[in-house]
DNA sequence: CTGTTAGCGCTTTCAG
DNA sequence: CTGAAAGCGCTAACAG
């Protein structure tokens, strides 16, 4: 048994199948009996528009593609959480792309999308990508793109993210608050964007509170784990080792808090740490972490919002705007010793 | 501008639009000439055919649809991830819906789901949902569905899940392992399939080891968090105190650890706690945890295959069928004390 | 080997 | 107020 469709319904109440269309738009060139008749027998047969010949036909698809890097565990899953919701709220669609951090798949991915199957993307770009040629041509075809989280700043085009210097500033004023003379930064890239917003944070949060910035408390670990491991182990073996930490992503978070349990230094009355964690648990996990977080939720719905927008007015709406949310300061109770 | 189109390509050409089609799929009943003469100018023009004619022109959609109670931070994002890759490596397209736990939304989702718009559905079902007619109603529209962890026990349709009594047995013997003698085990529901299920595994592993199964042990905490928490101090304030806890779900092992520390009780030196979680830095964050963990990542990809096989064959293939996958432990070398 | 034609299910003129 | 007809972009049966 396949699905009804128009026809089905118009051949069952002798009537035309343009009549049952219109009468299920509500149309208001038909009468009130013929409305009536019509939404009853759809509603007994559970009717539902073939969505691809609505589409075909009217050249809109309703559906919006998300695609991401990666979506384990972290801030992806919260920020399509957001994004769904709004979609749900507009009755559009949501089709998800991972492209694994990998340049060759993103580029399939978003050429395959100007065929019109989607009204409009979403899109945090992978780590690998430089070109954004492909992004561009969307855009060219009419496409509506918002960049969120992971953007481009070669591309005329509305982004929406977090405010890291904020954060950074933020994070650094909160251990200075704590009672924390020197204090490290802890990051992946001295290029990334993210990284380096951070850390310009921190130093003028160090300035403006009078605490010179010394330059072998910033820590860049750029490769492995071990690497990151050594480097952290090292800074906190030294005899005038800091007393807070701020660690820009949550993996160098882990490691500080693994190094200061080797070296049996207590957390938070030895070392103060603070780190970004899109990880809802992490400060409950360990209640010696404060942790930064960015509105994850928040950004996928401000994403999905602005791109609604720009499908309705348009496409020029999107021109280079930029939406900057606020991160959020979590401190618990820290119960431990 | 807007996306090329076969009669665009077919014009610039001078060929009709259907030499074209066949040319570009490469049909045989076309000359070498032709197909490379249209290769060209597709790859040229980047030409991407409409999915939504050929949806409608092949019925069939190429796409499935994934719905789940929620994403942030757990098992589905991780199942996701492996949907995803499946469904990529066989050219289909994935949409996501979210039900929040929503029995009304989960109705009018999967009802529309039966209007054309995907060929298969991939379900985990809300905790509201008791009535599961919605459901069947895609079943015979056709419209194969593959159940995988929240499954129904109540509609004839494969499902995919963990296998909970087994790891509830290899929790109980990891901690039985470790010395602990007296073993408490905590769930969330008393009627839960998981609940139940992961306790028959903890009796049964307490039986074969020759430990007498305590029904005050057993403890379930139906309600709030604080219930949890009270529930957990009480058993941990017992001077005849368990020596070990099998926390069924992450909430519950978060909740003990606390309790814990609120009563200067060490981990795991004075109590040892081995949780259900999902969350793969868990016992990252805190290594005195012990974690089981669903493989959620393959539950995902194997939802996925049985669901494709399922297309390609016959529906009838997803009949009543069950796979079962075996969740892992992970314990990690406690450094602290 | 290539073209003509019909039709997937729907919306939307245009005619009555 | 209702119906007939065209067409969205594509594929496939049928002709040549």
């Amino acid at each position: 048994m396949t699905n009804t469709s128009l026809k089905d319904l118009a051949k069952e109440l002798n009537l035309s199948v343009s009549t049952v269309s219109r009468a299920l738009r509500d149309s208001h060139e038909i009468s009130p009996d013929t409305k009536e008749k019509v939404l009853i027998l759809a509603k007994k047969l559970n009717y539902q528009p073939n969505p691809y010949a609505r589409s075909l036909r009217k050249q809109k698809s309703k559906t919006i593609a998300v695609v991401i890097p990666e979506i384990a565990n972290n801030f992806f899953s919260l920020a399509i959480n957001g994004i769904e919701s709004i979609a749900q709220e507009n009755d559009y669609h949501v089709l998800i792309y991972l492209t694994h951090e990998d340049y060759e798949k993103e580029l399939s991915i978003i050429n395959h999308l100007s065929s019109g199957r989607v009204d409009g993307v979403l899109v945090s770009i992978s780590s690998a990508t430089n070109d954004i040629r492909h992004l561009e041509e969307l855009h060219r075809k009419d496409i509506p793109v918002v960049f969120f989280d992971r953007i481009s700043d070669n591309i005329n085009t509305i982004k929406v993210t977090t405010d890291d210097y904020n954060s950074g500033y933020k994070a650094t004023n909160h251990l200075i608050d704590q009672g924390c003379k020197r204090i490290a930064f802890l990051s992946i890239s001295s290029k990334l964007s993210i990284g380096v917003k951070r850390m310009e944070g921190y130093k003028d949060a160090l300035k403006d509170r009078g605490i010179n910035v010394e330059e072998k408390l910033i820590v860049h670990t750029e490769g492995s784990p071990e690497e990151s491991h050594n480097k952290i182990k090292q800074l906190l073996t030294d005899p005038n080792r800091p007393d807070g930490l701020f660690a820009s992503v949550e993996k160098l978070a882990i490691a500080s808090y693994h190094c200061c349990h080797e070296l049996h230094l207590s957390i938070p009355k030895d070392v103060k740490i603070i780190s970004f964690s899109n990880l809802e648990t992490a400060s409950l996990l360990n209640p010696s972490l404060t942790t930064i977080t960015q509105p994850a939720f928040e950004i996928g719905k401000e994403a999905a919002r602005v791109l609604f927008k720009g499908l309705d007015k348009h496409k020029t709406f999107l021109l280079n705007k930029s939406i900057i949310l606020d991160s959020q300061l979590i401190e618990r109770e820290s119960t431990a010793k």
